[in-house]
DNA sequence: AGGCTTTGACCTACT
DNA sequence: CAGTAGGTCAAAGCC
C-alpha cells in the first residue's frame, strides 16, 4: 500500500519552464493511442505530446530532450533547425518581471510535481553531463510507471488552482497589499538559485517504486496546490475527513492524511502543510467511484460567507475558494470523464482569463535542490513568466500541427547555458509554452530599470509577463 | 446528535 | 528477527 501510494512529488520550490497550451493541446493528452490501454505514457510523453510531431526533421522540444539523452548537445543541436543567432536581437530585459533577489519566495504559480520514481538516467550518463552544466532528466521507458491519468490529473490540478489564483489577482487588484501577504507566503521559497530551471535528476533508488506501480487507471497523484493557510485540505468540491497525522521522516512538515466522505470512496489525500499553513504538498490516491457533491462544506461555508458580507474577510485560504469550486476543484483523482467534464464546462482552463494552467516535473523534495526539473506551465500572453533573467533569441522553428514558430533563446550571461523554449499553443496563441532548460549558475541580474522593479515588485513576483510577451507580440505582427 | 479533528497506538512493509 | 517508517485505526473531544 505504502509503495503503490508513490507517486509524484511536488517539492516546495519552483522553477520556470514548460507552458502548457490550453485545450486542444491539453486534449492530445486524451487522444493518444495509448489511452484507456492500460499503458501509460510517462511525462515526458506528455510533454512531447504537446509537441505533436512525428517528422523526424521536425521534433518537437520534448523530442529533442529526449533525444538529447542519448548525445546531450549533439542530438539537440542536430535535430533542430537552428537559426543565425540573436534573430531579433531580442533581450529580456527583465523590467517589471525582475525579482528582488532578497525575497525568499517564488512566485511562480507552477505546481512542482516531481517524479522521482517515475526517471532514470541511463546508466553511464551522468545527469550532471547532459546539457553542459544543467541536469537532464528523462524517462527510462522501462520505469516509468506513471499513468497519463496521474499526469493529467495534476496538469488539470495545478490549472485550476493556478486559475483560481490568478483569477483573484485579477479581480482583486485592489487587495493586492492584502493578498500579496498571503500570496507570497503561497508561493514556493524563491531564491535566485532556487529559480534556476533545472532538470529532473533521477532517483534510482525509488524507480523500483514505479514498477512497481499497480494500478494505471488510479489516479495516484501527487501535486502541490500552493494553497491557503488554513488547516484544512484546499476545497476541490469534495468533502473530506481527516483520519491522521504524522510526522514524516525527512519532511520538515506534518503529513495529514483524509479520505474522501462520500460512502465506499477509496480517494486519499496526504497533505503536507508547513508550520505556517501552507500547503507543501498533496498527493492523491485512488479516483473517486462519484459525482462531486453539489456542494461541499466548504463551499457552503463559503457561500454563507458571501451572503454574510465576509467574502474577503475569512482567510487567504477562501481568496482562492470563493469562487465556487469549478474554479477551485483539482481533478486529482477524477476519472478522465471527469477531468473532461472539467474542461467542458465552458472555458477550457488553459483559456480562461488569467488563467495559469500547467504541471511540472521536479525532484523530490524541496530540501534538495540540486536536482534537475522539467517544469510545464501554461499561461496566457499577458501572463507570460519573465524570469528575471536576459534572454538572446538563437533559434526558431514550426513545428508540424502548429502555425505558430517556436522561439529559442538562451541565458545571456556569461557562463550560462541555461536554454529556454517558448512555443505559443496552436490553439490559442495566447497561450504560450515556456521550456527551461538547464540551470542559472548566477543571480537574477539586476534591472535596468530599478524603478519598474521596486513600483512591481509585487506583480513581478506574481505575475511576470512583459519581455517574452513583448517579443511574441513582435513575432506576432511580423 | 452527527460529523469532524486530534492523537497515540497499532499494523504493515521494508531494510 | 529487530528496527524503522509510513499509513491507518479508533477513542476522545470539539464544534
Amino acid at each position: 500500500m505504502a509503495e503503490k501510494d508513490r507517486g509524484i512529488i511536488i517539492p516546495a520550490t519552483t522553477r520556470p519552464t514548460i507552458t502548457l497550451p490550453p485545450r486542444s493541446t491539453f486534449e492530445s493528452l486524451f487522444t493518444g493511442k495509448d489511452h484507456g490501454s492500460g499503458t501509460s505514457p510517462g511525462p515526458m510523453t506528455l510533454v512531447a505530446s504537446f509537441f505533436p510531431d512525428s517528422d523526424p526533421t521536425q521534433q518537437s522540444f520534448s523530442q529533442l530532450l529526449a533525444g538529447a539523452m542519448g548525445s546531450p548537445m549533439s542530438a539537440w543541436k542536430q535535430q533542430t533547425h537552428f537559426y543565425a543567432e540573436d534573430t531579433n536581437g531580442f533581450e529580456n530585459q527583465g523590467g517589471i518581471g525582475v525579482r528582488d533577489s532578497r525575497i525568499k519566495q517564488n512566485h511562480s504559480l507552477n505546481l512542482m510535481i516531481a517524479q522521482p520514481p517515475v526517471f532514470t538516467v541511463p546508466s553511464g550518463i551522468s545527469p550532471t553531463s547532459l546539457f553542459d552544466s544543467p541536469r537532464m532528466f528523462l524517462p527510462n521507458q522501462s520505469t516509468i510507471g506513471i499513468s497519463h491519468q496521474q499526469v493529467l490529473a495534476q496538469v488539470t490540478a495545478q490549472a485550476v488552482h493556478s486559475q483560481s489564483i490568478m483569477h483573484s489577482q485579477a479581480e482583486y487588484p485592489a487587495s493586492l497589499s492584502t493578498y500579496s501577504t498571503a500570496a507570497l507566503a503561497l508561493h514556493q521559497p524563491y531564491t535566485s538559485n532556487a529559480c534556476a530551471p533545472q532538470f529532473i535528476q533521477p532517483f534510482t533508488s525509488n524507480s523500483k517504486r514505479i514498477t512497481e506501480y499497480p494500478e494505471p487507471h488510479h489516479s495516484d497523484t501527487r501535486f502541490q496546490h500552493l494553497p491557503p493557510a488554513v488547516d484544512k485540505p484546499a476545497d476541490d468540491g469534495y468533502n473530506w475527513r481527516k483520519y491522521g497525522q504524522k510526522q514524516v521522516k525527512g519532511s520538515e512538515y506534518p503529513r495529514s492524511y483524509y479520505k474522501c466522505t462520500s460512502t465506499n470512496c477509496p480517494v486519499k489525500k496526504k497533505v503536507e502543510r508547513s508550520l505556517d499553513g501552507h500547503v507543501t504538498e498533496i498527493i492523491y490516491t485512488g479516483k473517486h467511484n462519484h459525482q462531486k457533491p453539489k456542494t461541499s462544506r466548504r463551499a457552503k461555508e463559503v457561500a454563507n460567507s458571501e451572503r454574510n458580507g465576509n467574502f474577503m474577510q475569512s482567510g487567504y485560504g477562501d481568496v482562492s475558494e470563493s469562487y465556487g469550486h469549478d474554479t477551485l476543484q483539482d481533478v486529482s483523482g477524477l476519472s478522465e470523464d471527469e477531468i473532461s467534464d472539467h474542461e467542458d464546462d465552458g472555458a477550457p482552463v488553459g483559456k480562461r482569463p488569467g488563467v495559469k494552467t500547467g504541471t511540472s516535473v521536479s525532484e523530490p523534495t524541496s530540501s534538495h535542490k540540486t536536482g534537475s526539473r522539467i517544469i510545464v506551465q501554461t499561461t496566457s500572453e499577458v501572463d507570460l513568466l519573465d524570469d528575471g533573467f536576459r534572454w538572446r533569441k538563437y533559434g526558431q522553428k514550426v513545428v508540424k500541427g502548429n502555425p505558430h514558430p517556436r522561439s529559442y533563446y538562451k541565458c545571456t550571461t556569461t557562463g550560462c547555458n541555461v536554454r529556454k523554449h517558448v512555443e505559443r499553443a496552436s490553439a490559442d496563441p495566447k497561450a504560450v509554452i515556456t521550456t527551461y532548460e538547464g540551470k542559472h549558475n548566477h543571480d537574477v541580474p539586476a534591472p535596468k530599470n530599478s524603478s519598474h522593479n521596486t513600483t512591481n515588485s509585487h506583480m513581478g513576483q506574481l505575475n511576470q509577463p512583459y519581455a517574452l510577451a513583448e517579443q511574441l507580440k513582435r513575432e506576432d505582427t511580423n
